[in-house]
DNA sequence: CTCCGTCGATTACAGGTGTAGTCATTACTG
DNA sequence: CAGTAATGACTACACCTGTAATCGACGGAG
């Protein structure tokens, strides 16, 4: 069961910090996409519907908490683009990227040392 | 106005070769895709509606090509997902990339020549 | 010249998604 | 104890997407 991308977004507030209670939620993300109150609350029973969150009842309200990590969720999301863009390669995409946009010294630099660190079998 | 999964299926094969008439982009995705003939020409007809691809009569027929370069949807998708999902930063997302999975000693490799060149400022 | 087959155009339709309003319950406040 | 406010549940609805069938026009075969 896929989470859509309004859902992420609840589910980013839920990664940052939690349990929260919807009126919590509503204050992270409402504002911030434009959406009204209610539109969170549908999110949220949906995420709760597939499983995504779990809620535990605290007094008259829920608390709200993630059931899958974003971790997780980052790497399928990831998979799923390199799977379908570049045959699942890593180094394709990195080099399309580093075409498509300047990299700051400080960017390569980062990515340098990882891959040193790759190298060295170091995970 | 975006190209959806199922249309990009599409554009792949009129990436791979172009111009193509119906039939033959049928032949190109439709069994792979499980896809009946009239579902190809529906997603024909609605990336001639969004403009993605072109359509030139030829006699009774039409010849398709693309109007969108391989390169730019590509990009484009990268872009969103390291916006979304990784701050817009390449690094953190090849670092959980070779995290999750195992790389093989050529892909890292190849990585390794990549930077090398982006620090040499060669591009 | 007529009939038939081939194409693209049009129509269909269920399920998912974004976005939100209304309802019903429940717990405080006075 | 009753009324009110808050909260989650239920309902709504248009648009998008995947998937496909049917229709109408037009060109080629006989």
């Amino acid at each position: 069961m896929r989470v859509t991308d309004a859902e992420a977004k609840v589910m980013e507030a839920l990664w940052r910090s939690s349990p929260l209670t919807a009126e919590q939620v509503i204050a992270e993300v409402a504002a911030g996409e434009g959406w009204s109150e209610t539109t969170v609350k549908t999110l949220l029973s949906r995420l709760l519907a597939k499983k995504a969150i779990a809620a535990k009842r605290d007094g008259r309200r829920y608390l709200y908490r993630p059931r899958i990590e974003r971790q997780a969720y980052v790497a399928a999301e990831s998979r799923d683009l390199l799977d379908r863009l570049f045959a699942g390669k890593l180094a394709p995409f990195v080099a399309q990227f580093s075409e498509q946009h300047d990299l700051s010294a400080e960017e390569i630099e980062e990515l340098h040392k990882l891959v040193a660190k790759l190298k060295s079998g170091d995970r």
